[in-house]
DNA sequence: GTGGTTAGAGTCAGATATACTCTAAGTCGA
DNA sequence: TCGACTTAGAGTATATCTGACTCTAACCAC
């Protein structure tokens, strides 16, 4: 799981991965992925899927192999968290675990990947984790409904096309309220981040809705420091 | 600088320190220290204040000692900025940099700390700096800008007390821009976070000016992970 | 066709931000 | 002593934004 130092310290590289997933009554839950711990300390317990650094690998990409292997998903967003480093928050070993979170598709994680040490939990019902997973959990939680309210990332949970209702019930899904249909339909269409294909989803029993895809042309604000100088660039993203 | 570890792999914390300093036709400047590399790689260039992490130490310890230890100053406001990792960041071996910024006091940092291989820089004039410490500050520049807009954090510039001109002045030094005196009178009254004393600063060549404190009852906004449940449970603090 | 559904356009009132005006209260120079 | 100058601080008008709401369109089920 982590990096051997000399110095008796360790480094982690760490993953809160979110999705939607079809809920009960037909409504979305927020879910996140925990694997059990097969290993000394808190063995059997449930923490956030992470790994070592590769030698010749990015932070990011540490972050993305994590996510790959533990459900078998490609990241639809992926953004650092935070990096966590108290002394006392591994028993016996220092360990500085570098946390990223990340978006998936919510159809896709459906596919349950065969792992029995793997589980998708709802994101307000999990259990107690070990370290301090649930800290770190509840602060991703935080930012992911935070940065939902300025920045325009829900792309992440959805499929190329979709109808303004499905992402709205996104919004409602994350943001745990009920979000207004027009008002949100004239929030969205003035942001400018959405374009409407002309297509329109048949099927439904009442008057079919318009297919919208995001404008790629438009980048995400509070962006990483890496790829901020192609980002703010972009027109539109002033701030 | 760093700390060894077994797989030729180095942890590092640096900071970004940020102060507000007196420019020439007594306007504000924004500025930062740079210490001058003495061994290589990159001997002789300047770069960010930085040091290994203590056995027993926080991460954000560490980052206050760094500045403790390159401005002789405590820390007025301390925030993880983001954790650098890039393979080739530093050539022959692999860094790993979990990166702080600090306000300190303006008038504290015009005694100047006497070291020779430590000099303050204008934050918008700053040579080449060693490894990715160019892009690091001005990913710094941007958060500082970004959240003063939104949380109140220039009290780290001033003084315990102080004249709404002063705060002002604090804004438009940052933010590069100049602000209308009413609205932003109205602005941080209607905000809460300021406190007038009913002390008046003399001595001006003009109508005396009420002194005013920050509201300690009311938290930032956009904290730390660590210290987010104490931070959101403040009234008037929702978000 | 009728009723039920959601899509999508539009309205209205309250809150907020920007630009601006006006008076207060000190200093300074003649 | 008086008037000019400066900033403090209150107040106003207008555009914009937000939330709650209404109304018609266009499908399906019966």
């Amino acid at each position: 799981m982590t990096t051997q130092f000399a110095l008796s310290l360790s480094l982690a590289v760490s993953t809160v991965i979110f999705s939607l997933r079809r809920g009960a009554d037909d409504s979305m839950v927020l879910s996140l992925p925990l694997v059990r711990r097969i290993r000394s300390p808190h063995e059997g317990a449930w923490a956030l899927p992470g790994g070592p650094l590769g030698a010749e690998e990015d932070l990011a990409q540490a972050a993305g192999r994590n996510l790959r292997d533990t459900t078998g998903l490609e990241p639809r967003y992926l953004e650092q968290l935070y990096a966590f480093g108290q002394p006392d928050r591994s028993p016996d070993s220092r360990v500085v675990s570098i946390v990223y979170w990340a978006l998936v598709g919510g159809d896709e994680s459906a596919t349950n990947f065969d792992d029995e040490n793997v589980q998708w939990f709802d994101a307000d019902d999990l259990p107690p984790l070990a370290f301090d997973h649930g800290l770190i959990v509840e602060y991703a939680l935080w930012r992911l409904r935070n940065k939902l309210e300025y920045s325009r990332l829900a792309h992440g949970f959805l499929e190329p096309k979709f109808t303004l209702a499905q992402l709205r019930k996104v919004y409602e899904a994350v943001l745990q309220r009920r979000l207004d249909p027009g008002n949100f339909r004239r929030m969205v269409e003035t942001s400018g981040q959405v374009v409407p294909t002309g297509e329109h989803l048949a099927g439904t029993k009442h008057r079919p809705p318009q297919l919208y895809r995001f404008n790629t042309a438009q980048g995400l604000i509070d962006p990483d420091p890496l790829t901020v100088r192609t980002t703010l660039t972009q027109p539109g993203v002033a701030s």
